[in-house]
DNA sequence: GGCTACATACCAACTGATTGGTATGTTCCA
DNA sequence: TGGAACATACCAATCAGTTGGTATGTAGCC
């Protein structure tokens, strides 16, 4: 109760190997857990379980269960972000292919089960909104925060296509809706492809709006 | 286990009182319930203090928590039904100008608090579509089922006015994806605003792929 | 180098409260 | 008088969280 978190794990003398301590793995465990289960229905005991850790191990890292949900929206957040941060699209010279190459990239995730794809921060929200607002509030970070990194491409590109209708912030949003939607819809259907769907669908939208040519359009 | 739910409420001479028994009380607190702390996170004791019931009052209707989890779904399909059909946007003679009203039908239930417009449905299917098929099952009925009730207005619209890029039962699902995903934002963000963004959003795309003209633009 | 002092990283066992569900009523109307 | 519609009391299991402990560091001092 009286230092909230400065645990780190144990330095050793090589400096690039994995990250040591149990947090990780429990952290890890927790992502697929709340993906597949939720929240409330994940208990500490079945998570250390599949983390291969003790109870004490898991209240040595986190205070509380609350504080898990909170740092596994920030661990989805950094883990995320790495991989959008080194995914292609970000190649393309024209802002606008940047930005439906994102879409695209988007849609090739989408595969398997729901509980493979879908967002933990849009899952956790879910839950948490009203009963813990910590939680409620890392995992707005996590989607604005995400919806953020387009910002500067769709606004090169509004400009570029001279789109005064909406704004670069607005649309970034509303991706972000459409993902979560399409998650939920999957998730109803027990089926990844009507979630491909709506991003198509989506796609279609940015098509029509940049009044894209022939050439651009998608070929799926 | 036996048999799912044939049980009803008891007859009353007088045809159109109100309906007799707890089970309606039940359902109704669930509604809210579910809606504002999900559904593993509401225990049966606090749905039946919040519906003035006890637990063998339940267990007398519902054979288990996943039952009412099902019969909460299927019950949102009614009353969800029933409230739509006599909306108001079925009164328009052009075809799009229903789709288009249905639109600014929904933006306009967006008010409040989350807890108050979020859809049941969705937000039981995040919980239960692993663990619950039945519920999943149910979720998915509600929410297909009420995306069914577009897809004459939306195949009217979309050979009125040559549109032959989508179908109308895909149309009529990423309606409700879009929905469902702008729902999520207004939970992360705890506010209503951006879900109607995100509608007006998904108006526009219609204005684009109907090539709607000004006259018919929204006006919001 | 070796000793003290302290921090980190866990673990096994436990606790009181809560969970979904049951067993056994009672009430009341047809 | 029988069954539907409840109520009361209870249960075993599970829940989040706590306790007291150990094992292994690492830092500082002399």
């Amino acid at each position: 109760m009286t230092k909230p978190r400065v645990t780190k794990p144990p330095m050793t003398k090589l400096p690039m190997t994995k990250p040591l301590g149990l947090r990780p793995k429990l952290l890890d465990a927790a992502t697929t857990l709340f993906r597949s289960k939720g929240f409330a229905a994940t208990s500490v005991d079945a998570l250390c379980a599949a983390a291969g850790a003790t109870k004490g191990a898991f209240f040595h890292y986190f205070p509380s269960k609350d504080a898990l949900g909170v740092a596994t929206a920030e661990f989805w957040s950094e883990t995320t972000g790495a991989m959008f941060a080194r995914a292609p699209y970000h190649d393309h010279t024209d802002p606008l292919a940047r930005v439906l190459g994102y879409l695209d990239f988007r849609a090739a995730l989408i595969a398997g089960s729901p509980a493979d794809f879908t967002c933990v921060a849009g899952t956790l929200v879910q839950e948490a909104f009203l009963t813990s607002p910590a939680i409620r509030v890392a995992c707005d970070a996590s989607i604005s925060g995400h919806a953020a990194t387009l910002e500067a491409d769709l606004e090169a590109a509004l400009a570029q296509h001279d789109v005064t209708s909406v704004t670069a912030p607005g649309l970034a949003l509303h991706i972000q809706a459409v993902l979560q939607g399409a998650f939920i819809l999957a998730k109803a259907k027990g089926d990844a492809s009507i979630a491909r769907a709506s991003i198509v669908h989506l796609r279609r939208y940015f098509e029509l709006l940049f009044k894209v040519n022939d050439s651009q359009r998608s070929t799926a």
